[in-house]
DNA sequence: AAATTATTCGCATAAATTTCGCGAAATTTA
DNA sequence: TAAATTTCGCGAAATTTATGCGAATAATTT
């Protein structure tokens, strides 16, 4: 399916998606066009799934990031699925899992400033009928965020 | 700084990357060099940050995702640094983040399956005299996972 | 307000990159 | 080991990106 020259593609490519086939080519020691081949059928079979542009936070003014535990108030199929769409919806909303544990969901939230987070849980939390409770945690520093995967 | 054309462009860069100037150029009406060089500014002035492909976990042979909750026995700066250091320098731990509440950081870890992440917090917890103790939770389901901004 | 200066724009064109056709090499299957 | 399939890499074509430059727009100064 992948073999070791896919790895070396995909190790460079999850840190950078913007090199030529050319500069892929002499990493992985493969002519070009082959290179480029390769990427599509990675593409197309979904191995590599998305490729995207990582904004600065700071930049566009959400410096803030929040880890929000949340419980609902039943285990119920239809809430769950109700819950996962409102959070797919929101772009405030930047990662959602669903979790074993005390709580059931755990999401990252980015916010302007805690007034805006203060909005956003009032809108988000506080109106819906199926949340339990919530538990927030402020991130007061970002050691590293990637999506990286250990390729070998 | 930024003006209403490049969050235009960011908004569509942060979903994909591959887009073309001249796909661009439809998208926000400007012409494809103009595109193109605004999109060279965002980038030399890190606006945006990287440029990467997400690799499918599955595909990969990683499938397990867990949240780890870290408490280190002191909060002392030299004790905190280095385990920032550890952190950024294994690649089993995609995301790290130094947080407010009982615990002092939230990783974000993958693995292969249990008996690996078993493997890995001996490796990484149990060899550590800085840390007092960790919380495993586990990723059932990923219902998003993304760094997209809202831009306005 | 008018004039000056500085940016940004978009066209034309040059440079670079990706895509495609094809025969050769390598791998897999029979 | 022969046949079939896949992958390779070269060269050419097509597409995309980068650059030069005058025109248009926006900002600053007087």
């Amino acid at each position: 399916m992948i073999d070791e020259i896919d790895k070396k593609i995909l190790q460079h490519v999850q840190r950078n998606n913007q090199l030529t086939s050319a500069e892929l080519s002499e990493r992985v020691g493969l002519s070009p066009t082959s290179v480029q081949r390769r990427l599509h059928r990675l593409r197309d079979q979904k191995i590599i799934e998305r490729d995207i542009a990582v904004v600065s936070t700071a930049a566009i003014g959400r410096p803030l990031t929040m880890l929000v535990s949340v419980e609902l108030e039943r285990e119920r199929s239809d809430i769950i699925d109700r819950f996962k769409k409102s959070v797919r919806d929101c772009s405030k909303v930047q990662s959602a899992y669903y979790v074993t544990g005390e709580t059931d969901f755990v999401l990252t939230v980015t916010a302007i400033d805690m007034a805006d987070y203060e909005a956003f849980t009032r809108d988000f939390f506080y109106n819906n009928q199926d949340i339990k409770g919530f538990k927030t945690t402020v991130v007061m520093d970002r050691i590293k965020a990637s999506f990286e995967l250990p390729i070998e």
